[in-house]
DNA sequence: GAGTGGTCTAGACCACGTT
DNA sequence: ACGTGGTCTAGACCACTCC
């Protein structure tokens, strides 16, 4: 039996081999399918796939092409502090710093994308991996969003957590960054004098709602963000 | 006619509500088929979307449930710097700085995969948007990959974009991370005194074979690398 | 207009993993 | 053992877009 995994190699051995070079057009899902001995719907599949990675282009009626790629589609998990610092072996320490409520102030609303006034709830806290600094983290909630964190002091588990485990998301938006760090951060992660941050920023939303708004700065010198490997590969 | 998309906004309407919470089970395949009236590989396209993007798990027998979310899945976009230039309207700028060919030496093997001796070229130059420098492109390049590299002298093209033109790929590993900038990079990027640079490390396959190591790196106060917003969401 | 991709259907068989 | 997901098939109709 040809399986869609079976087209997908063979054409990705193709593309590999440089017989079909960037640029090139490959057969119809027909043809595909008739050399492979397979229902269209699988050399479909295979293709469809491709192009999802970004391997191949397709347009109706002009075919199916060799992407001309540039880099797209470095797909980057991120996990649970809690767990990340877990999977390295190391003991995993929280420390809340701070928890106050408040109504949307201006800066507030670029970052979480709620209206003025409406109800926030902010947390600052620090996680530490073997009791070292590991990641600072300043947290913004939508109490709109999620009024279940009114209730919760964050005093032993981390926003991050406690989201997770409370209001799910549809759509969430990441950046990273590098920068220099205040004197507060600079202190709280125990940084060297001209040591920098790594920056991730993350909003997330339910819906049209937004819930949370997150900056996580990690010791720059120490921290580095690795994607997971390409999924088009044999 | 119901469509896999109709059948996975269903779903994902639940989920956003709270119907279906994190952990919850999903109706299966068969059921949602019926519930909607259409086959079961219209659901059954529906819910494996969903899992590739995260929203839910799947297993054998114990069904699918929605996924108790860390943050999976970002995905970035790393264009040709000349693209990234030119759609923030500003004019692209490129000066070689250095090319050189070595045999690998233990440092390159380690970023590049090689074998030792393995001959390999390497090139430096400067990326600049509107006159000022933008991105710092330390490159090495496999031969035996990329034989054809040997015949270019990269003064007026990029690699960057030769290899985009030239050498397809099947495999990309990325890695961001913030560091402080030596004496020669700070010059080159007229970076301010404490300021760190945002580096973007990149190493390709073809096939098995490697291709290239790429460290770009950018002014870190002025960068921020965001990611294409979530499909997942209606 | 004609060729290509996009998708749906109804049925089938199999693989896996929980029970 | 049995329920669920994983996949294939053969055929169909439609939508887009290039010529």
């Amino acid at each position: 039996m040809t399986t869609y995994r079976d087209v997908k190699a063979a054409i990705l051995e193709r593309i590999v081999s440089r017989e079909w070079p960037p640029g090139a057009l490959i057969p119809s899902e027909e043809d595909l399918a008739r050399a492979h001995g397979c229902a269209r719907a699988t050399a479909n599949r295979a293709l469809r796939e491709l192009a999802e990675s970004g391997i191949v282009e397709r347009r109706r009626k002009a075919g199916t092409r060799v992407a001309l790629r540039s880099a797209r589609g470095a797909v980057f998990d991120i996990p649970v502090v809690r767990v990340e610092i877990e999977r390295a072996g190391k003991r995993y320490g929280y420390r809340r710093l701070a928890r106050a409520e408040h109504a949307a102030d201006d800066a507030l609303i670029g970052r979480l994308d709620v209206a003025t006034g409406a109800p926030a709830l902010f947390v600052r806290c620090l996680h530490l991996a073997d009791g070292e600094p590991y990641q600072l983290e300043h947290r913004w909630i939508s109490l709109d969003a999620a009024p279940a964190a009114r209730a919760e002091s964050f005093a032993d588990i981390s926003p991050n957590e406690w989201l997770v485990r409370e209001i799910p998301y549809s759509r969430a938006e990441h950046a990273f960054s590098a920068a220099t760090p205040e004197q507060t951060e600079r202190d709280l992660l125990r940084l060297g004098a001209d040591e920098p941050v790594f920056v991730i920023e993350r909003r997330t939303w339910l819906g049209a709602a937004p819930v949370t708004y997150v900056r996580l700065s990690h010791p720059g010198a120490r921290y580095r963000m690795v994607s997971r490997l390409g999924d088009a590969a044999a």
